[in-house]
DNA sequence: TGTACATCAGTGAACGCGCGTTCACTGATGTAC
DNA sequence: TGTACATCAGTGAACGCGCGTTCACTGATGTAC
């Protein structure tokens, strides 16, 4: 279908990009149609490949999925690098800046943030997946303390950095999900996330 | 299966009540497999009626999932009465009551919470649904002017119930989804309610 | 009380579908000599 | 530089499966007379 170089297969039997490639098609499908909808025959036709190949470099269906979902989470840490580097004091911006980026990635990228939060089975990647959420959990922790003047988490940055994911998670929610415009809400949002760092760390 | 009397279906060649019969099939599959797993066939084996037989009561598998969400909300308004109930005055106590029956629903029957927000398609109930939770959310928007001692809702209740509800419902997810024990946050459930609604409503 | 009949809830068989995964295979590639 | 060979990524056909929905039907029920 595409004609950019690193996408041409044409030239020789074998691939070279397939396993990239693939985990590029379950991506798009996601977000095209929900994790609920995606087939694994389907990449295969985005990705201009026999339904047979994904076994080469998948174990099967879920494992594809996971990586998508790893890839999504290190989408997300850069992110919130990237934003964090535009206010280096220490101020409420910082938790802000967090906040905005959770949104924001719920907002680009829906299909892959439901994915990220919807699964209740058991995974074969979950060591890694839980681990990557700690992470991430862990450096708004760390946010939420030095904002204090301080470089130790104690129980009471535990418990904002609680209340300020929920909060975020659930506005990501109602957002994408459409229940914001459903009842008549007009958000603000850089105001409701201000309004809600000042109110958690206060 | 059964041998209650209201279900016993041996005598008769019609049913009597396989409508909601078939909704109550749903419901439980709804909870033990997810809306996603859901399948009318299983409903119907569940049910002990042939896989034809909805299609006298309901349109489509659409509209079987419909009605769960709707009874769901139904049962989530009654919950949200019966506890305003027992907290008479015009207290915070209100404000966390409506929080702790959000909560409460979703812990109890995460299955059918999930179906509530899930959905990104259009609905036949669209409008019956939407419905609903304007009033559910009014109902909000009317107790959190009530605190501040108002019969009228102002922009400012508006803000507020929706930061209450963005807040319940991160936490609902969270928590259902196994986050919150995944990232070793130990959840005294009552006390954060509090603390949100007090830094909310401040 | 008895009979004819319209209604309509449920049957069971069938449909076409797309799915996830497996299989024996093929042929391009890189390496050892 | 040329050849033999092991490797292994991709093929394409096939599998068994459960699904949502439709169809012509059947037989229990309630009602009119």
């Amino acid at each position: 279908m595409t004609k950019s170089p690193e996408t041409s297969k044409k030239t020789s039997y074998h691939h070279g990009d397939l396993r990239a490639q693939l985990v590029e098609a379950t991506r798009q499908l996601v977000e095209e149609k929900g994790a609920d909808h995606f087939s694994v025959s389907e990449a295969c036709r985005r990705a201009g490949v026999s339904t047979a190949a994904p076994y080469k470099h998948f174990k099967d269906k879920e494992e594809m999925l996971n990586q998508v979902i790893l890839e999504g989470m290190h989408r997300k840490q850069q992110q919130m690098q990237d934003e964090l580097a535009k206010y280096p004091d220490g101020g409420i911006d910082r938790i802000i800046a967090l906040g905005r980026v959770y949104v924001r990635f719920a907002e680009q990228e829906p299909g892959v943030f439901r994915l990220m939060f919807g699964l209740t089975e058991d995974h074969e990647n979950e060591d890694q997946l839980v681990a990557e959420g700690k992470r991430t959990f862990g450096a708004v922790q760390a946010e939420v303390a030095r904002y204090r003047g301080s470089e130790v988490v104690e129980d009471q940055d535990i418990d904002r950095a609680f209340m300020l994911w929920s909060f975020v998670h659930g506005l990501s929610f109602l957002q994408i999900d459409g229940k914001v415009s459903t009842v008549d809400v007009s958000v603000d949002m850089e105001h409701i996330l201000r309004e809600i760092a000042e109110r958690v760390m206060a």
